[in-house]
DNA sequence: TACCCTTATAAATAATATTTATATCATAGC
DNA sequence: GCTATGATATAAATATTATTTATAAGGGTA
């Protein structure tokens, strides 16, 4: 069977027309109709519904469950060719959140290039949540990503390397300052400046908020983690960060959480259970988890 | 791209010689050469290494690559085919391991023939083991599996719908028949009766030996359930058995364990994650949990 | 050197996919 | 009702691709 009249299903289902299919693919419409017709023989069975009357073309139960496994098919194909190009080239993509980029990635680079492997990783940035379907989707190899829960996915590995706690974060001249502990729940009606959109921090901060049943009130958000420590720093709000984030900031003050089951920033690399590891791969796990490893 | 090149693959692969490949496939041994080339000019890089002078024939990194998407996409295919069969057929494969269809099936069955379900069953007999790889082969649709931890497995979805303590059973006439309860670890010297080889019976049972340091005398090993029975009544041993099992023997008395952490018997339905219920399916699904849901 | 086993190559042939041209179906507008 | 339009199907011609046949080439061993 040929792959190619599975994109053309795909596709089929998706656009539920076949001219405009034959279009998509620069070919000519018949093209498109004997390929479902192969199909439709291959499996002996009709796919899809050709409804003249009211102009719709909708896929029978068998259309569904063979579009469920061509999706599998061709995203497979599709990791293939990712996955192939990037051994030739003999590189490794590797998804990096920016808060873990800025807080780890030093510390590995230095010993990557110790052994030569640091030339040949090429790092790509973005949101786990967009970093976990690059990975599904074998546009990148291996991501490190933050998580709140421990990060459990069908056909990908996730390997903890680490965890931390959350702290509050507060000006010197903040009243809490001279605290080393406190509860969230003191927090209550304090301004907070936070994170516009990372998913880690967001889903933390919200199940702490939950729980003890306020709405944080938040005065500024900016997704630079620079910024929001000066805006602490100006005593413009207080911050809620993982340790992960440097607190170099001379103005600022970190405290620890007391209460009891505190969410965690769980570090985590993930690839995909297909992923063959080649042997500057195994090495590049080896050193990132004797260079990050809680012990 | 020609799934039957990944078919040529995957058997050069298994077989590591391109005459026999071609062979087994009942083509001429070019074409096996010209599959190979196919892809590796597809996939631009070299697939196998061909080593004259050691006669030997070896994926490359890429190949080995290559390798597991081949085999990930030929399983989908092959499900592809089997799952629209049986949904053509309006037929549901049902596996179920012997102890579960004793049990629970008899009580299903009626229900499903008052919806008229029964007619579209067909049910494969099988040990938990060899069903799941039936689930995930797609020979099998959907399977009740016993276990001792619940299911989870990549690509297959498991629903618990009961769970059962596992018990001791005696004969009338042994000297714990006067008792209800017991400790496990008083069973120390006596001899068993006990399954050839029920994987979940075997499981729970080496947990609670192990756990109590001994190493159990079994006298009789079978695997049918009303023999267990009847060599119980006649005090030729003891038995360890699920209450799924029924005791309907007059000369046999259960007796419970009073063990912490018991092992129990947890009865799960499993179907492939990718595999889209069928109203009628969804139907039985609901007929399952109905009649067989602890509530 | 002759022989065997294995894989590669080239040309011929077979099989398959795609295009072009045209037909059919069903609706909508007039 | 007639015509135009949009969508899919069919048939024949053509283009593309896979496979076979025949043979060569590489490398080992008797």
């Amino acid at each position: 069977m040929n792959t190619k009249d599975l994109d053309y299903f795909h596709q089929l289902i998706l656009q539920k027309n076949f001219s405009k299919v034959a279009n998509f693919f620069n070919v000519s419409q018949p093209t498109i109709t004997t390929a479902l017709k192969r199909l439709e023989t291959d499996f002996n069975t009709k796919l899809m519904i050709r409804d003249r009357v009211h102009n719709e073309l909708t896929p029978t139960a068998s259309g569904e469950q063979l579009a469920e496994h061509a999706e599998i098919i061709l995203r497979q194909l599709n990791i293939a060719h990712q996955e192939i190009h990037n051994l030739t080239q003999q590189q490794i993509v590797l998804g990096l959140p920016p808060i873990i980029e800025n807080h780890y990635f030093p510390k590995i680079a230095a010993k990557l290039a110790d052994n030569e492997l640091l030339a040949s990783i090429q790092t790509v940035e973005g949101g786990s949540i967009a970093l976990r379907e690059a990975v599904r989707n074998g546009r990148v190899d291996m991501a490190l990503l933050g998580s709140v829960e421990p990060l459990s996915y069908q056909t990908l590995l996730a390997e903890e390397f680490d965890r931390q706690p959350f702290s509050i974060f507060v000006s010197r001249d903040h009243p809490l300052a001279n605290r080393k502990r406190l509860y969230f729940s003191e927090l209550r009606h304090e301004d907070f400046v936070f994170f516009t959109s990372n998913f880690v921090h967001n889903n933390a901060f919200n199940k702490l908020t939950r729980r003890n049943h306020f709405r944080p009130n938040i005065v500024f958000r900016s997704n630079d983690t620079h910024v929001l420590m000066k805006l602490i720093a100006e005593n413009v709000g207080v911050g809620f960060l993982t340790n992960v984030v440097d607190h170099y900031n001379d103005h600022v003050v970190r405290l620890e959480l007391l209460d009891d089951e505190q969410p965690e920033f769980i570090t985590s690399i993930v690839y995909r259970t297909s992923h063959i590891l080649t042997p500057s791969q195994l090495q590049l796990l080896t050193i990132l988890h004797s260079t990050l490893e809680t012990d």
